[in-house]
DNA sequence: CGTTGATTTGATTAGATTCAACATATGTGG
DNA sequence: CCACATATGTTGAATCTAATCAAATCAACG
């Protein structure tokens, strides 16, 4: 576990990116870096959350498991998000757990050193309210997605959801990178691997869609 | 609308409560109050949000809805509840419907208002930080629970979640005061009222619950 | 190539929705 | 207080969607 000399961790990374310099270097001596390996363990639902973690590069799936062994990805998270905040002022133990999805860089800050931070600075935890907030709207989002929508709804909201996150914009449509396999893009809208693979085949049928390969898809214009 | 003068509006809210008198007499000033009719609209999804309510008494319910009109009920609010937060430093649009469940009386202030008396306040600050974080907690449960379990488990969850809100433990079980007809219940739980009735009607005949009336559901012990 | 894992497709089944009928409250005016 | 009308709740039968199980393709890699 290193300290993180270069600050592009903490710059990156919107709730801190327009803090005084002083605040900047405080919570660069907090943050620590460590590296996981594709489908490693960042932390377990059960356990006491200790930190806070922030993506410098990679993805993380946070997702949460059931008594029968069932999970469902809560969400999907990449450069510059943050995680591991639902302890933050709790004494609490996590009810997610967060999966390196490829291989990751993640800056991690002590909930308890964060927490003092925090309190010592209106501005940060204005910013740390506001992106609170803004989870809470997408979470929401997807509970009325979850509760109202069928199957092939959800798959064209992913589909425009990943698009929105991270496509490419081409003369004929958005090219979208699947990060991914079908069983976890499946998980993320609370279907099967099957459906979401007829759904797709059904997008692409319909000429909504055009699948290029296994791992991209082109939402066609119009 | 007429000034809160009683100020156990104020002092009913979890994270106002233990603020010092000199903030709370702030607070009071900036509160107005209002009346609700059962089934009144307090603020619709798409116009924007200007106010954070509190209950003071009286029940809510927050719902979305979408192009088919369907609505799915995001959460039932009661006394001491506040909602609306969203906006907080946001200029943003309502994405969800408050509505009057019964008569109510719930106390408005104006954002703005509020705002600066977060910004003024890191203990408030502190405390709101903490309300969402956990109100964003028990959203992605009611996600995994909508993901993952099917329709009698989630009207057992359904049930076991009125009891901690506001059950009345009983000799022999917990009593439950339904605040919402079977349609707004099922509702609640991503399902339809016919369903909702022949779960309701299963769980009593293994006995596990036992329906007094319509309004009233007693889940046994053991 | 051949093996392995991922994806797609097909056939069957299970669970929930829908539509319809019936039953049970709730409310109103006579 | 009763009779009627309206709301709300329950149950039944038909239908439909998505899950499951199984088989067939496809892709990646040594």
């Amino acid at each position: 576990m290193a300290s993180c000399n270069h600050d592009s961790c903490v710059r990156k990374v919107p709730i801190f990116s327009d803090l005084d310099n002083e605040k900047i270097t405080k919570l660069n001596n907090l943050v620590k870096n460590r590296e996981f390996k594709n489908g490693e363990l960042i932390y377990m639902e059960e356990q006491i959350g200790e930190n806070i973690y922030i993506i410098e590069s990679g993805l993380v799936k946070l997702y949460r498991s059931n008594e029968a062994g069932n999970q469902y990805i809560l969400r999907l998270l990449k450069e510059g998000d943050f995680f591991g905040e639902l302890v933050l002022f709790k004494e609490e133990k996590l009810s997610s757990s967060a999966e390196a999805v490829g291989d990751c860089s993640i800056c991690l800050i002590a909930k308890d050193e964060l927490e003092k931070l925090i309190k010592s600075s209106p501005e940060l935890s204005h910013k740390l309210l506001s992106a609170i907030t803004s989870r809470l709207n997408k979470t929401e989002n997807k509970l009325q997605s979850l509760a109202l929508e069928d199957a092939k709804e959800k798959t064209m909201r992913l589909l425009l959801e990943l698009a929105k996150e991270s496509g490419i914009k081409k003369e004929n449509g958005i090219l979208i990178n699947l990060p991914l396999s079908r069983d976890g893009l499946a998980n993320l809208i609370g279907t099967t691997q099957e459906t979401l693979s007829r759904k797709l085949s059904e997008l692409q049928n319909e000429g909504i869609i055009s699948m290029q390969g296994q791992k991209e898809i082109l939402i066609k214009n119009d």
